[in-house]
RNA sequence: UCCCGAGUAGCUCAGCUGGUAGAGCAGCCGGCUGUUAACCGGCGGGUCGCAGGUUCGAGUCCUGCCUCGGGAGCCA
């Protein structure tokens, strides 16, 4: 009876015969000797047949088999150098379990046209394999975070009502007797609810966004965690911010250095994200902008390429804060030190990766919460419960939001978000 | 929605000022005892995105449409 294992096992069993099931990602062949690289999702294990060893049989199997052909393989696992993953299997046997005739990605070059086109089959690819990891190891390391500080996971609803950020398009829905619903674009609101209940919270979920954006650091469907904390101010939120994105960094280089190396990553940049991060104003960040060659108009929201250009004069994160409030969403904070502004905070990844991080302070108020909610002419008796949290017992609080798919292209060091989701939701895009 | 760019073999692409379709890889056959996207030889493979126009002749020029990519706006 041989003992089944997983390849990621096999270091503990060098010496010993075992059986590994797993996928075909290549076989190379000289006339005597054949080579198998299989894939079970644990690792990548090279299998050896020297055919003067074996039963005729096993080598008309490997003749036969294709490239992603799930097979199950025994051997004497050996450790050798030469082999990718430093142990490798000489077969004595080998069982086809299902053929695959004509996989469409090939080991050469494709478009991400016709890679996104095969989501279903390109994400067993080594890259996407490493990729799907680091995301896992990302989130893990965020739920960790908040676990071990104290926080309650709170889920909000994905669908709700009209209500929600003022600009932005949602995707809507029948509901019923009740007209439309719409799926939520951030759980914030009904966060700042539980927060009054549990003090620190967060919610980690899906989110979606109707705006027909085609760019790299957009989707339509993409994963957020949200924060939450009473008592918070907008130097707390900050603090929180550097010492949550330094975690998940930290964890990822710790944890993942294997699949980083498999896509290549310089781990130098994020080696250096430790707390605590660059501060600067949205006021300086003209300044400094305007130092830099690009000019922007004091009021308005600073523009993609300035952002680039903004993080990459840091060799960190960069937080910048007190935003002008015409810019800005209704619930943020006003700053009583300069009303023009309100407390809230960007963080712009270095490396040309922007903004992954948008937060505030939030309006505690309740009358001149009101007065903005009427300014923005949003639907006031949709906001009631929102408002009575500044009736009943206000109080100062905070909160985030970080883009999953961002935050793991950052990492990963990959060009687009679209990449750092198994199955991205794009405009033009709603299969596989 | 706007501004650029691209659609040619299963995949990645080449195809000049218009002259009747080409390479690599994949597939199939054969060879090779340590390969790492193995290598060497051979074979098959096309509605040139769609529709119309100009022309003796269109992959190539013109018009319209479709699809995709990048960027802008908006945001995480």
């Amino acid at each position: 009876m041989q003992d089944i294992m997983r390849i990621g096992d096999l270091p503990k069993a060098v010496g010993q015969s075992v059986t590994v099931r797993g996928w075909v990602m290549t076989t190379r062949s000289s006339g005597k000797i054949g080579f198998l690289v299989l894939r079970d999702g644990t690792g990548y294990l090279q299998a050896v047949l020297p055919k003067a060893e074996l039963p005729e049989s096993v080598w008309e199997s490997f003749k036969q088999l294709t490239q992603e052909a799930s097979v199950a393989v025994t051997g004497a696992a050996r450790a050798d150098a030469r082999a990718p993953g430093g142990v490798e299997l000489t077969l004595t046997g080998l069982e086809l379990l299902g053929p695959s005739l004509d996989f469409p990605i090939t080991p050469k070059e494709h478009g991400t046209t016709f890679l996104f086109e095969h989501r279903h089959l390109w994400l067993r690819s080594r890259r996407q394999v490493a990729v799907m990891r680091v995301r896992h190891e990302a989130i893990q390391a965020m739920r960790d975070f908040f676990y071990q500080r104290g926080f309650v996971l709170v889920d909000t609803p994905l669908l709700t009502g009209a209500i929600g950020e003022s600009a932005g398009n949602l995707f809507e829905t029948d509901y019923f007797d009740l007209g439309k619903a719409y799926l939520a674009q951030t759980g914030q609101l009904y966060l700042e609810a539980a927060a009054a209940a549990l003090g620190k919270v967060y919610c980690f979920g899906p989110t979606f966004r109707a705006e027909k954006s085609k760019t790299r650091r957009h989707l339509t469907e993409f994963w957020m965690v949200e924060p939450e904390v009473a008592w918070y101010d907008s130097q707390d939120n900050m603090r929180l911010q550097e010492d949550f994105v330094s975690h998940v960094v930290g964890r990822c280089l710790d944890r993942r250095k294997e699949d980083l190396k498999e896509l290549e990553r310089d781990t130098a940049p994020l080696e250096r994200v430790t707390p605590p991060f660059h501060r600067i104003s949205y006021t300086d960040a003209l300044k400094k902008l305007e130092g830099l060659g690009a000019s922007v108009e004091w009021g308005k929201d600073i523009g993609g390429d300035e952002e680039t250009m903004l993080a990459n004069s840091f060799e960190k994160p960069v937080l910048v804060y007190n935003y002008p409030k015409k810019a800005k969403a209704f619930y943020m904070k006003e700053n009583p030190a300069d009303p023009r502004t309100v407390l809230n905070n960007d963080c712009l990844a270095p490396e040309g990766y922007g903004e992954i991080i948008g937060g505030s302070q939030r309006e505690d108020d309740h009358d001149r919460l009101l007065a903005r909610i009427r300014q923005e002419r949003l639907p006031e008796d949709a906001y009631g419960w929102y408002l009575d949290l500044r009736k009943y017992g206000t109080f100062v609080h905070s909160g985030f939001g970080l883009g999953v798919e961002r935050t793991v292209a950052w990492i990963c060091g990959m060009p687009h978000v679209r990449e750092a989701i198994a199955f991205p939701r794009q405009m033009h895009r709603l299969r596989p």
